[in-house]
DNA sequence: ACAAACAGTTCAACTATCGAACTATTTTTT
DNA sequence: AAAAAATAGTTCGATAGTTGAACTGTTTGT
């Protein structure tokens, strides 16, 4: 791919995914209720999506620090939302749960989150849109690899 | 579109677009000298592609409120990286202007970045590329656009 | 002229983040 | 089996970013 193409094609990626990110979060932060933030929301989306989930676990998935995360559980707790359960077996790890608050604000907020990107979606016809998903899979696929001085 | 496939669609986009976004900062944040951030990174950048920015200008483009920009600007400034010049004309609006090293340290890290995309974006072809970049856009056409029962 | 609108700042409160130091447990090594 | 290293998680102090309300000063409109 020519110099001056991989040019072009940064200079509009860059400007289309800043205005999606930054959209996208505004959207999402207009969604939540007063005493969540986007960030706590997600938190909570995970571990309803992923049983057992430790604090090391949301470290890895979120790129974030463990003291981050310790502060986030915190809040959550804080808030009724979730729960910490000791695991018997390895007394350092300790297994994040949703309580039935949680796991019904979640639910809800989840639902909401889906109409809403479907609002949007939906001007895509079907087709290309999972051309478009397709390719940003790929995309993704390729930001999780280590960078390495690859060419060509 | 049905109502299965726009939610397998959703949650394809979804996570493909969770990693996307996470990685992208990530990197982006490793490319950083420790004295800036990435935010303030940005906002170099679209004070040097944008000239006589004002405060509201940037409130606008990055979708917060005034006096966050106001502790950006500030920061930016201790750093002397920028200055604010008053406009004569209209003493309520302050134009925002890179100094000589904001314009140098925005210039080379800019470089680094498009060095740093292009490291993976070139992992597909011309073709896909442009497909996906004039679908990203589209996408991020229809997320600017009021949604059905929104304002603005 | 005077009220309304506008540009920008200040302030207090909060969330998120980091990194280093720390506690408490395994697991590994010697 | 005792000592050392690794692991899971927390605490603490610092900083960045954000919000919203109150505020200053300036311009515009009626």
């Amino acid at each position: 791919m020519k110099s001056e193409v991989l040019a072009e094609i940064i200079r509009r990626y860059d400007q289309a995914n800043f205005i999606v990110e930054k959209r996208l979060h505004n959207l999402l932060k207009e969604m939540m209720p007063p005493e969540l933030t986007v960030d706590q929301f997600m938190t909570l989306r995970y571990i309803r999506h992923n049983k057992r989930v430790t604090s090391s676990e949301l470290s890895d998935h979120f790129f974030v620090g463990r003291s981050s995360i310790t502060a986030i559980i915190n809040r959550l707790v804080d808030k009724r939302l979730i729960e910490r359960h000791p695991d018997p077996s390895d007394r350092r790890v300790i297994y994040l749960a949703l309580t039935k608050e949680g796991e019904q604000l979640s639910l809800q907020l989840e639902e909401e989150m889906k109409e809403m990107l479907g609002r949007y979606l939906r001007r895509f016809s079907e087709e290309e849109a999972f051309l478009f998903i397709e390719m940003y899979e790929r995309l993704a696929e390729v930001f999780m690899q280590p960078n390495e001085g690859e060419e060509k």
